[in-house]
DNA sequence: CTGAAAGCGCTAACAT
DNA sequence: ATGTTAGCGCTTTCAG
């Protein structure tokens, strides 16, 4: 490895020299000098280390991002705008890990990013409480966290970017309503989230200004295991068998999010239950993959590019530098998706103009 | 921050003792020093800088690792293998970087890592070439890269590891061809790779060995975009309407992955065309989307965790350590996955005994 | 059994 | 305009 000692010698200039050269100060030396550098730099392919410039300056261009699972396509798509945001507007790049939702592994990512020097973290949790990286923040980190807001009462040092997750549930609940469902219900996963009851309060908020509040209900459809999220869809299907044997099951269902909907869709066929013409479903989330099933599932699509430049944004800036009212950052950019998951319900009295949706293109 | 500087004041001992425990060299010291040192270190909260400890050493557990797109399930579920092998064997954090493709963008990501003093690292690339980290491997890297070979006749310091994409391939158009389709079709996109000519090879042998080589073809839907892999579906899309407008079109197809079939049974469906009714798709890689889409996409699964693990201990293990004959791993551990895409031909004159594909459960 | 000291590669005063 | 030097936090001989 050729160090910055090596290329001082080569151009036969002190080590401060080529210190300076690279770090743009420039104006201190003769061109003849820097061209001599520059050479020398050319000519050994020299790189300065990373890690002796962090020891040095405390600052290492790395990003922690923890995510529940990568494996899980909506993060995926998360992780990749934030990765190109933070790389071609700040040239960081990802130190990346998942943590399946557990405390412990969360606790120990944080533990191994302040060791590798990162003081930067984006954080994709849904735990209820973020005391953990509470005491990062206080050593030094800056943290943003998405999809959660701060805990009420509780000041907090820790940023929080999330979608408008009560509108976006409150559209999706909407819109089956305008196309006539009386018997509404949200499909969700055992355990709750500030984003969880965000989007159950919105759906309820439809529900009631509809009047159909009483006929309106949660179904949880149990928890998700060690594998985390992949299996959410799993938990769908499950649902979807639930749903099928309740008496007068509900006709409009609203998901937790799009991998939970295709689940359903897939658990809705298995039980004989047609989809739109059984049951119509409304995802959320407006991953490309809705754009792939059969029928194609009708959505609402949340400003993933948006939040991620604003997390990274965020995240970058000199710590403290955001007041405290900037903490909270809600993205109402939610927009509703129609495809062809959704039709009126099977018995509906008066249907309405026969609109038909119109399958429409790419994603993501 | 606290360092071992103040640990050691702390304990009321000397540096070395501290860097002492730290590295288990425990035997040097009395049982009530060690005990003195060690509630030192709990009471300061003592964490020992990775960087410190890294430009010493010259090693940083990191682990490099460059997919084409975060935003492709396939990948994301293969990085969350590699994730957790290189955490829980190695304790292994990942430096992940998408490169879509782009031999720029694989450079500067090497050389990142090689600054961070990254000296490890999984490649999925598919580029012709692999000179720009043959030039790593030169520079003190351990490199193993996955699904494609060595360059034949190159003998080469990179590791390889694949799926056996030949028999892959092979598998897929057998299936099709024991349920009596004659008019086959390989589905693929725009630039061969070595994969890629793996597969086809697979299902032109398959073809040729059944008589059928003359109605095989190869279709190409075109060129992915700056967005990589998560278009790949549109891809198939379009594909799908490529084969509707042909005159005798065929009827059993592979796709190149899950993702394109999946695309491809969309674009079938816009085009009138029913699968498995009229047109048989096959997929390969084994997704747990695959299980989610309506009918179920029948797929060769491929051996995902096992490839991660080899992969991960590969680049793990001393360089120098692997023979040259271990450079390169193919790992043949493929299986056809009986879902529901795949029927007899509409018009199949001698209708085998109706085996009817039962749905089956989960996937990764 | 424990401590002193020499760096790892780089930055940034401070000299010259 | 350029060189000298003191560390950043840790590991590791080598002495006591």
């Amino acid at each position: 490895m050729t160090t910055i000692q090596d290329v001082a010698r080569h151009a036969a200039v002190s080590v401060s020299t080529v210190s300076n050269v690279l770090n743009g100060r420039t104006d201190r030396m003769r061109a003849e000098t820097l061209a001599r550098v520059e050479a020398s730099i050319q000519a050994l392919q020299f790189r300065p280390s990373k890690l002796a410039q962090q020891l040095k300056t405390g600052q290492t261009p790395l990003l922690g991002l923890l995510v529940p699972s990568m494996a899980n396509p909506m993060y995926g798509y998360i992780a990749r705008e934030i990765e190109s945001v933070a790389q071609e507007r700040f040239g960081f790049r990802l130190l990346i890990g998942s943590t399946y939702r557990d405390r412990e592994k969360e606790s120990a990512f944080f533990e191994d990013l302040l060791a590798h020097g990162v003081r930067r973290v984006i954080v994709i949790s849904s735990l209820a409480d973020e005391r953990h990286f509470e005491s990062a923040v206080e050593r030094g980190m800056a943290v943003v966290s998405y999809d959660r807001g701060a805990t009420p009462g509780k000041p907090s040092k820790v940023g929080h970017v999330m979608p408008d997750n009560f509108e976006a549930a409150r559209l999706a609940t909407q819109h089956l309503i305008d196309k006539d469902h009386r018997r509404l219900a949200f499909a969700t996963v055992a355990g709750m989230t500030m984003s969880r009851s965000a989007k159950i309060d919105g759906f309820f908020a439809a529900a009631e200004a509809a009047g159909l509040r009483a006929s309106a209900q949660v179904l949880d459809g149990g928890a998700l295991n060690e594998y985390g999220d992949s299996v959410i869809a799993e938990v769908g299907r499950a649902t979807a068998l639930q749903i099928a044997g309740l008496p007068e099951h509900p006709t409009g269902i609203v998901a937790l999010n799009d991998l939970m909907a295709l689940g359903l869709m897939a658990g809705l066929r298995e039980a004989g239950l047609g989809v739109p013409e059984d049951v119509s479903v409304v995802g959320i989330d407006g991953l490309f993959l809705a754009t792939l099933s059969n029928p194609m599932l009708t959505t609402v699509q949340l400003p993933v590019r948006e939040m991620a430049r604003a997390m990274v944004e965020r995240v970058m800036q000199h710590p403290g530098e955001a007041s405290e009212d900037e903490r909270e950052q809600v993205f109402t950019g939610v927009q509703l998706i129609e495809r062809e998951s959704v039709a009126p319900p099977p018995a509906a009295s008066q249907p309405r103009i026969a609109r038909r949706t119109k399958p429409e293109k790419a994603a993501p």
